[in-house]
RNA sequence: CGGGGCGUGGCGCAGCUUGGUUAGCGCGCUUGACUGGGGGUCAAGAGGUCGCCGGUUCAAAUCCGGCCGCCCCGACCA
């Protein structure tokens, strides 16, 4: 007998949460380190929950009167520089491209070749290039707004990296618009923001706090940002989302000018918003727990798989055909729109084996069908937001008649149970010292899990915020939109402060 | 790039301080038998130039030097 482990994954997340999070990734065969340094391959499984975000998040997009396109991968060096603060944001983190042909070198070795006279960046993000054909597009008043999106990789020369956290090359999404005016800019920022805290709760179940970013936070070159904050189970904070009003820096950069219905001659104002792979990232440390993956039934890229129970040979083929025939019953039920997505993992291998492999990769019902079951007409139901001691066997035709619900079940459960978590772990701090206490861990060689949200009077002042980091790496995660304001005190400075703001630390 | 830890079959590790038979162990893998609502049992197998390069030595996984890579913490960031 093998030695028993009561959990799926090791170490657990409370005995050491980044080591948790990476055997999650491999257990569930989500994402690998590549050859290449910082960078990953994402495995089907991975790969299939980024296509489920994306699908959705197209059609949210579509539905808000937005087009995709594609501008190129390589942006010549000097559109960077167009933007002073863009420049200093990104130059350090950026992959330059100085040769374009290997010749046999002295020593057997290729060699870079043919210098290019100007060199190109691998995009960091777009808004440059995609600038200099705004600005060749848009001519008129009539041409604007001008919506657009594109589903891109990019590269950031990370410093250190995480699987879906952060990589040096990462997928993600960049929607790029241009508007005649600064009030319909400013709706188009905050609408997208909307659209990422719709998808983040109502898909990701994830729920998420909308709200400004200070200074500090904005994104190099923005007028202002906003993003969307998720608490992971460590209790940091990660940015799901972001949404830039860029006010006419860009375009007054990059000669993005139109003609007005008066006859005058005005600079466009433009916004950008993007979410990324990290959102696999954020689903994952939202949700899953010791025994690996918990996926939220709506992105899932199964809903339920159907385990044959197979003793011998002899009911092989009656089992597999039921189990097929309930398959076939389950793909005719709608979920949210969709075909019910099931499979019958009919592999050579033992039970147990099979069922852990889907347990770790958060399938959320998993089917257990043998001969008894035929029997009776009936199915084994297991749910991964449930313990394996709360299986249990429902007729057939109950089951596929309830499948949907139970599905939607699983997706406000997992809301749910994140929303209490976030709850519990929020705090109002009104005075610097349990400030300091919330945010300092008892055991500091091996920090616990500790801290959480914190709800502070703020003044506002970037030197008490860079403290504030420097003491306790905790910063303001965002100035929150939905929250009444609050009239207090800064917990540092004693200064008055309008409202509470969100500090943590982060990802 | 700083501080810490680590590189030994697919995975997880022991061995290294005190160099010396064919480098072990658990899981996994292959084959066979027995099992059968669950991370089985038994038996027989396959699989490693001990991260790389150099040095010391009769002899290096083990000692010395250099390099590379990975992980954690920090600085930077989606």
């Amino acid at each position: 007998m093998a030695k028993k482990m009561k959990t799926a994954i090791t170490p657990t997340r409370a005995e050491d949460y980044p080591e948790w999070y990476q055997q999650v990734v491999r257990a569930a065969e989500l994402a690998e380190p590549s050859p290449v340094r910082g960078c990953m391959v994402i495995r089907p499984w991975g790969y299939g929950l980024w296509e489920n975000i994306r699908g959705v998040l197209d059609g949210m997009f579509r539905a808000t009167g937005h087009k995709n396109a594609y501008f190129p991968l390589f942006i010549p060096l000097s559109f960077l520089e167009k933007e002073a603060e863009h420049v200093e944001g990104f130059a350090k983190e950026c992959a330059v491209v100085t040769h374009h042909r290997l010749e046999a070198g002295p020593d057997g070795g290729l060699v870079p070749a043919g210098r290019l006279d100007e060199p190109l960046i691998v995009r960091p993000t777009s808004e440059t290039v995609i600038g200099a054909m705004y600005a060749k597009w848009i001519q008129s008043y009539r041409d604007l707004p001008v919506l657009l999106n594109q589903w891109a990789n990019i590269v950031r020369w990370e410093m250190r990296t995480r699987l879906f956290l952060r990589t040096t090359e990462f997928l993600w999404q960049e929607g790029h618009t241009a508007h005649a005016t600064k009030q319909e800019a400013l709706e188009e920022t905050r609408r997208m923001l909307d659209v990422y805290e719709d998808f983040a709760e109502n898909y990701m179940a994830m729920p998420v706090i909308k709200g400004e970013k200070t200074a500090a936070e904005r994104f190099p070159g923005a007028v202002s940002t906003y993003s969307i904050e998720g608490m992971m189970q460590d209790r940091k904070a990660l940015q799901s989302g972001t949404s830039h009003f860029l006010g006419q820096n860009f375009s007054r950069a990059q000669g993005i000018s139109f003609q007005t219905a008066e006859g005058s001659q005005e600079f466009a104002w433009t916004t950008s918003w993007g979410v990324s792979t990290c959102l696999v990232g954020a689903l994952i440390m939202t949700h899953s727990d010791d025994d690996g993956l918990v996926l939220p039934p709506r992105l899932a890229p199964l809903h339920v798989v159907i385990l044959p129970v197979i003793h011998s040979d002899d009911v092989r083929a009656e089992v597999l055909a039921y189990c097929n025939r309930v398959a076939g019953e389950l793909g005719e039920v709608t979920f949210n729109g969709a075909a019910v997505r099931v499979e019958v993992d009919g592999r050579d291998a033992r039970g147990a084996e099979k069922m852990w492999g889907w347990v770790k990769k958060g399938v959320p019902v998993r089917l257990e069908i043998g001969p008894r079951d035929i029997e009776s007409d009936s199915v084994f139901v297991a749910r991964r937001d449930k313990t394996r001691k709360e299986r249990f066997s429902l007729p057939r035709a109950e089951f596929v008649a309830t499948v949907a619900t139970i599905l939607q079940e699983i997706q406000d459960g997992l809301f749910e149970r994140a929303l209490a978590f976030r709850e519990e772990n929020t705090r109002k701090i009104d005075s610097k010292d349990e400030f300091y206490e919330f945010f300092t861990p008892e055991n500091r060689d091996k920090p616990e899990i500790h801290g959480g949200f914190a709800l502070a009077h703020y003044n506002g002042n970037p030197d008490v915020e860079q403290q504030i980091k420097d003491d306790l790496n905790v910063t303001v995660r965002c100035v929150p939109l939905d929250a009444d304001a609050e009239p207090g005190r800064c917990i540092i400075t004693g200064e008055k402060s309008p409202r509470r703001v969100v500090f943590a630390k982060a990802y």
